[in-house]
DNA sequence: ACCAATACATAGCACGCCTACGCGTTCGAT
DNA sequence: ATCGAACGCGTAGGCGTGCTATGTATTGGT
């Protein structure tokens, strides 16, 4: 997957991973990671910052933890956070359904 | 859908259009807007740099046509460009595939 | 002792499309 | 006869967004 291809869509995955329950940065990466199946390694310079704007205006709720020495910032999906997370579910059936009908018009 | 959607995927698109016989930029930009059913309308600052640039590497050829006093670029895949499609219409495959798997997991 | 993994964060950049123009022609409506 | 909309191509500049590179710190394995 060439590196910029999730552009557009950060929120939505940060949005997602996070709907199963709270999750650390460190940890979203991951679960970004294994639920695309190792096709999508957002780095932490892409996360980090998405995170805190996520949380600042209000699509998240941020909390500072501690497991063994180490301290996170756990984040957890608020209410609009959620109501965000389904619009932007509709906008990607939405776009792929569009680019898609271009790229692979059905058989005429 | 919003402005920017259709970053990353544009060349895709242009190419895919001109998969069934050569055209024209704005009659391209026509045909993907009909072929998206309308959600992606292309503006010309877009496209016509695009053609250019594909002209320029290799992946459509172009040549002035006059159509009734108007002047008209009409461009045409080459092979590379058809090589080129096929591995986009991959690649978005493997793109909604690895994005879809985030943001809607299979009914675990 | 050392390195990998865990964990968060910032600064600066570059890509790639958009906005906003500009130019010229043709055709339909009034 | 005039005007606007559609046709048709193009450039310049801006800007959002994620990436690269870098920094800090702790834990755990070898």
């Amino acid at each position: 997957m060439r590196g910029d291809a999730v552009r557009g869509h950060l929120d939505a995955l940060l949005l997602a991973v996070l709907e199963a329950g709270p999750l650390h940065g460190y940890a979203i990466i991951t679960a970004v990671q294994e639920r695309s199946g190792g096709a999508l390694e957002l780095r932490t310079g892409t996360v980090y910052p998405a995170l805190n704007r996520l949380e600042r205006v209000g699509l998240l709720s941020g909390s500072w933890q501690s497991a063994g020495g180490r301290r996170r910032r756990c984040y957890a999906l608020t209410d609009a956070g959620r109501r965000t997370l389904a619009g932007e579910r509709t906008a990607w059936r939405e776009f792929t359904s569009a680019i898609g009908a271009v790229l692979e018009p059905g058989p005429a």
